[in-house]
DNA sequence: TCTTCAATAGATATAAATACTTAGTCATTT
DNA sequence: AAATGACTAAGTATTTATATCTATTGAAGA
């Protein structure tokens, strides 16, 4: 019986090696590539064409969503597995709607981990205990869209990093060389995509949101 | 020859197990405890007297600086490991001066971890390959010390938590029914004791600072 | 008892962020 | 040619945050 071809994208190597060493120790999977980041993964994708893709969607420079959407372009035969820290149901929602096949926290265990690989293999969908469990909320929050990362332009992300550094808008108008007026309307824009309050709860966010920028 | 004990302590399940098989897989270990947070693996340290502790120094509800001082009052004999996402030099020695015998960043590889286990339980130290390239920054902030975290008090760290949800000062203070006032000397002295700037680099600090609270 | 410190809260200022509106330029797309 | 969207920037107004300084209370420790 042909082994279950698995590539792995996590940025951090020591969790893609010892995934890689868990899986490579089963005789029902063979892991062909390990990816750092997203565009890494992309590419990997197109040459490899895995079975199954197990994609952490907190890398850095793209977010998991985008990944997962170009993987699916390239090697439209690749099932993808989110993982992701993150046990918010909107997140393995949106993560299915995009083409994803199953969704696992980190929170889960090395069994539901394989489950979850050998159900999408054969075709299904899988999603872990910890979000089933939260899933009322996702039927309650059912029109409650997240907000649109995606929708952030280069100039802005540019500036949200500025602002997590602790820098005023004086000091972002100096360094950008723009004038302190558009750097409040950069910030005014910011603030209205992602539905947030103040710079606070934005930086809060970024870093904890289902993506990185 | 005697399998050297190990006791992992990671907050995310997916990681603990997945670490126990690798190390469990190989002779020379046997991994005795499985920890979700520094509380339990305190409590463990003192039963089981593991020869090496590996800990994520990220985990929730206690900072791995204090969780690994803890654990050698209760545990001499244990040697500790901290692993973690940061590979700024002046977390690993800040670790190492806390009694840590070795620092491993999650950008390490398997194969170092492993002789970073072996190193230590030998009586060595053990610093992985990413802080060592980072070591003339080490050097050259010598003086520049950590922000003391642990100076923070209770309800500080209650309003931090407020203002990473995106709370006015006003907000924060009509929820604690305290004075706008009061609110205001906490986040200056907040602001004050971690050397920021804003609430903004508070937050990011909090959030990706050595740290959980 | 004396000291220290956390938590409370006042006054007074300034600095910064946020809301809302309008508008010009440039590049891309239809 | 027209529409769209990103980036730029202005005005005006309000709200928050931050800096200092002072001061009382209560709890914990020396």
């Amino acid at each position: 019986m042909e082994k279950i071809s698995v590539l792995i994208a996590d940025d951090h190597k020591l969790i893609r090696e010892t995934w890689s060493f868990v899986l490579n120790n089963d005789p029902r999977f063979s892991v062909i590539a390990e990816c750092a980041d997203a565009y890494e993964a992309i590419e990997q994708a197109k040459v490899t064409k895995p079975n199954i893709v197990l994609m952490d969607i907190n890398m850095p420079s793209m977010t998991g969503f985008e990944a997962a959407e170009k993987i699916r372009k390239v090697s439209p035969s690749s099932r993808i597995i989110g993982i992701s820290i993150h046990s918010q149901p909107a997140y393995a929602k949106k993560m299915l709607q995009i083409g994803a096949k199953g969704y696992v926290t980190k929170n889960s265990s090395k069994k539901e981990m394989i489950e979850a690989i050998l159900t999408v293999h054969a075709g299904g969908k899988y999603i872990c205990e910890e979000i089933k469990n939260n899933i009322s909320e996702l039927v309650l929050e059912e029109n409650k869209d997240l907000p649109n990362i995606n929708a952030l332009t280069e100039r802005e992300i540019q500036i949200i990093n500025l602002i997590k550094d602790g820098q005023s808008s004086k000091e972002i108008a100096a360094q950008l060389d723009i004038s302190l007026k558009t750097v409040e309307v950069h910030r005014h824009n910011i603030l209205k995509k992602l539905k947030l309050k103040n710079s606070a709860s934005l930086v809060n966010f970024i870093n904890s949101a289902a993506t990185n920028l």
